[in-house]
DNA sequence: CCAAACGTTGACTTTTACGTAAATCAACCA
DNA sequence: TGGTTGATTTACGTAAAAGTCAACGTTTGG
């Protein structure tokens, strides 16, 4: 477990560009400590921007990915405050079992459009 | 089963403008029949709607849904031509599988989430 | 000592996926 | 006959998420 990673080891690692990883930095999801003006991501960061891309993949937008992130916070604040926040835990979850069953259901479609595909083929050797 | 459906009935539906039905036409996703310069859709277009906005929702592009819906017409071609599509299902099922394990993930730490914000609940009431 | 590699900020640009507004048309209803 | 409703095209606008470019600062190895 490394102290610190630079910038460009993190772009390699992720397969994204610094300007990309300075953008969730404006946005307030990472925040790199600094030697001088040269950015240092510790393992904090570097787990943050895993869980940020994997959002991203799912199609959460910047904003849904800091709420997601923020939920991962320790909770704080009075209970009211707290129980708002086991809601939206309770809606992400269900976006999140909505996106599931999307899956399951292309999936599916997949399967069968595949055999549509090696049955044809079958019969393109078949008439030869 | 209705034989045709008008775009503001889609649009209540599914929860979406005319603006995005009319876009998904322009992208070529979708093409309604016409009855003088009036859309009318079929149930067919109905379900494209469906896949479109499925995909929508797992974050795929208009790109991306373009290459998902091809794949469900009727393989045509020579076997060239239907290898490559055979390759692009695979290509897709492994994106999709991807994003399984990336919900899979959110959900656990979502569980953990919550586990917290309970047990910091209960401890405010015996701290009162 | 100086070029290469790596880092910085700041500003402008681009792509995607629509939103929004204006002007027009057709059908229907009172 | 005129107003309401629902449809159309055309065109410009916009928010999000970076891409790209310029100009500049460090550090490191030959």
């Amino acid at each position: 477990m490394r102290e610190y990673y630079s910038i460009t080891e993190l772009t390699r690692e992720f397969g994204v560009s610094t300007r990309t990883i300075r953008f969730y930095e404006d946005e307030g999801l990472i925040k790199p400590v600094r030697r001088g003006r040269t950015r240092l991501f510790r393992p904090s960061d570097r787990i943050l921007l895993r869980q940020i891309l994997r959002g991203k993949r799912l199609g959460f937008s910047i904003a849904e990915i800091r709420e997601i992130i923020e939920v991962y916070k320790a909770p704080s604040g009075e209970e009211g405050q707290i129980k708002l926040m086991v809601d939206l835990i309770s809606e992400k979850r269900a976006e999140l079992e909505q996106k599931r069953r999307d899956i399951d259901e292309i999936l599916q479609e997949l399967d069968a459009a595949e055999e549509n595909c090696i049955e044809r083929m079958a019969e393109l050797r078949i008439s030869q």
